[in-house]
DNA sequence: GCGGGACTGGACAACGTTGTCAGAACTGGC
DNA sequence: GCCAGTTCTGACAACGTTGTCCAGTCCCGC
């Protein structure tokens, strides 16, 4: 800047203010020092802008997975509205491990972003306290904050798992295995408590050997829903807690072996082609973009001065019977 | 930091020793200076830093689409290896608009980002020149810049898609519809170019009414397929030119109008569940990890003085034969 | 007791920008 | 010709950090 000062032979100050289209610069001077500034290649350096400013016009995003199908349209939605208000999106994936996700926001809070939107990782987020005292808004989305209180967009993983539940009961199922993630994860808690509550409900006593929370690797799932399947008293339907299980579980139900078998899955998650499989799958369906998109709308509205005690926002899910969880159980 | 060095009754650059664990400090006055850090929940700021250091320590990703499941893990591959080299991910999309892909790079070297990976949507990158003389390293993947000479990443579009139109002259189909993107997508250009030399190679020639490049959309590409499927020269095979392109084709074969129609279909990209459909989707994998990871390192191989000329990384293409790909032509 | 080296600590400038404020150069009215 | 008002311009400090450089203190060996 200094240099293009220089070159058209004004003060730094004047520059400054055509390179931020301030009034007060006559014509001919902002010729003269947009000449130079084309000439020079010049750009501002935002760094310095933010030190002196004091915001960065960049908001941070911390999530599990970026390759993940169900988190990378919440990541697109987020960049939107982002766009939007005018701010860039700098984003990290926590692989679901607690000490990543609390390096990464410290890592963008030292940044300065504006505010955050933090898929969690971890179930204790007093470590941010102090930065949100210090000003930076605080997002969570999907699951809930632990031990602290913040803004959270969830989808209502208990109603939703119980919907889906009760509507392969309705088909006349009793014997339901659930497959769910890890115990601990708020979403995975809440549709295995959706899970016992449709049971419940229709008076059914789940047994222990038809629940299977746990990591959501291939092999695992595979191996409990085998268990379940070739137990006594096998299991009739599946009810899996997400898109990563439902997709082992039509490939296990598919392969020869249990070809024909007309086992019923219901699937928390919707994922594309789930409606060209043989049969359809019948899922209960989120909207991850919707999430996020609700959980930035609602970052921009604390930037913008919004001062109210923290909201909980719960989204509806929808159930959209395809065929897998409308086949009868067979013996 | 003048607060913590108040509290601790220290000077400032004691305190700057002590936040990035400079050798020099008596461990008394460390712990008196960790103590105020806490206290008063002091977080270096790295606006100023940079400003100070003049590296950002992130890197930035302009592509055409977050949440395309082509670009995500690729996303996700550049942002391993930035965090391996402990550098902070900015991404964008840019929505395949030329402009804005420059607005969001020129915004990204604004922000001092010390090397960027774009995924081009323009095909004139010249507004980079200046950019990259003053010292931002550059990586271009999927798609070759434009009028300006850099490092690039590619998958071997060409070969791959001469590989999968011969698969399909192998298997005896003779007329073989290519629906593609966008023509100008260079992509787009190689895979089209491809299809017309394995039919030149194969003595075939392809009939106007045969290609369709154009746009991905589920509308446009339904349209030409149907075009081609109830001509009265009927083709009996496709060549889809991308992931998108392929999932609408196979939503259009599997219609109830042409169920059992007996298409074949070979597809450009591979995507999840393609082996669980009916008929399993026979296709021409890249793998968007591997380009991103190669991008990534190039990427870092500048940052860390590599001097040496662009350099221009093919990266080869498998063909996976699944069913769809193997259908005999049906008249 | 003294010189010298090792260690510790701090004053100061600089990074590139913008807000504040004041000065210079005009204009128009009397 | 002079003053008030308006428009344009630039000097300077400040944002929070770090590199440079110097000063003080301590300990050692002679």
């Amino acid at each position: 800047m200094k240099d293009v000062a220089a070159r058209a032979g004004v003060g730094l100050k004047t520059v400054s203010r055509v390179v931020n289209g301030e009034a007060g610069v006559s014509s001919d001077t902002e010729r003269r020092v947009k000449e130079a500034i084309t000439a020079l290649g010049f750009r501002r350096n935002d760094s310095a802008r933010v030190l002196r400013k004091g915001s960065t016009s960049s908001i941070g995003l911390v999530l599990e997975d970026l390759a993940d199908p169900f988190y990378s349209p919440l990541s697109r939605a987020v960049e939107e509205v982002a766009r939007a208000h005018g701010a860039l999106l700098i984003n990290g994936s926590s692989a679901e491990d607690p000490e990543r996700e609390q390096e990464l926001v410290l890592a963008l809070c030292a940044r300065r972003v504006d505010g955050l939107v933090i898929i969690p990782a971890s179930d204790d987020h007093r470590y941010l306290a102090p930065e949100i005292d210090a000003g930076v808004a605080t997002v969570f989305v999907d699951r809930p904050p632990g031990r602290i209180d913040a803004d959270v967009v969830l989808s209502d993983s208990f109603a939703g798992a119980r919907t889906g539940v009760a509507h392969l009961i309705a088909h006349g199922h009793r014997r339901i295995g659930f497959i769910g993630d890890q115990p601990g994860i708020h979403t995975a808690d809440e549709r295995l408590r959706g899970y016992r509550a449709a049971m419940a409900e229709a008076g059914l006593e789940p047994a222990d050997s038809w629940v299977a929370p746990g990591s959501t690797d291939a092999a695992r799932v595979a191996a409990d829903a085998a268990r379940m399947l070739d137990a006594a008293e096998p299991v009739t339907a599946f009810f899996s807690g997400n898109n990563r299980v439902t997709v082992t579980l039509v490939r296990e139900l598919a392969a020869p072996a249990r070809a024909g078998s007309g086992v019923a899955l219901v699937g928390f998650d919707d994922f594309e082609l789930a409606d060209l499989l043989a049969p359809p799958v019948t899922v209960v369906a989120q909207d991850p973009a919707d999430l996020g998109r609700n959980a930035a709308e609602l970052l921009f509205r604390r930037l913008d001065g919004a001062e109210d005690p923290p909201r909980r926002l719960t989204r509806p899910t929808r159930l959209v019977p395809r065929g897998s969880g409308e086949l009868p159980p067979r013996l």
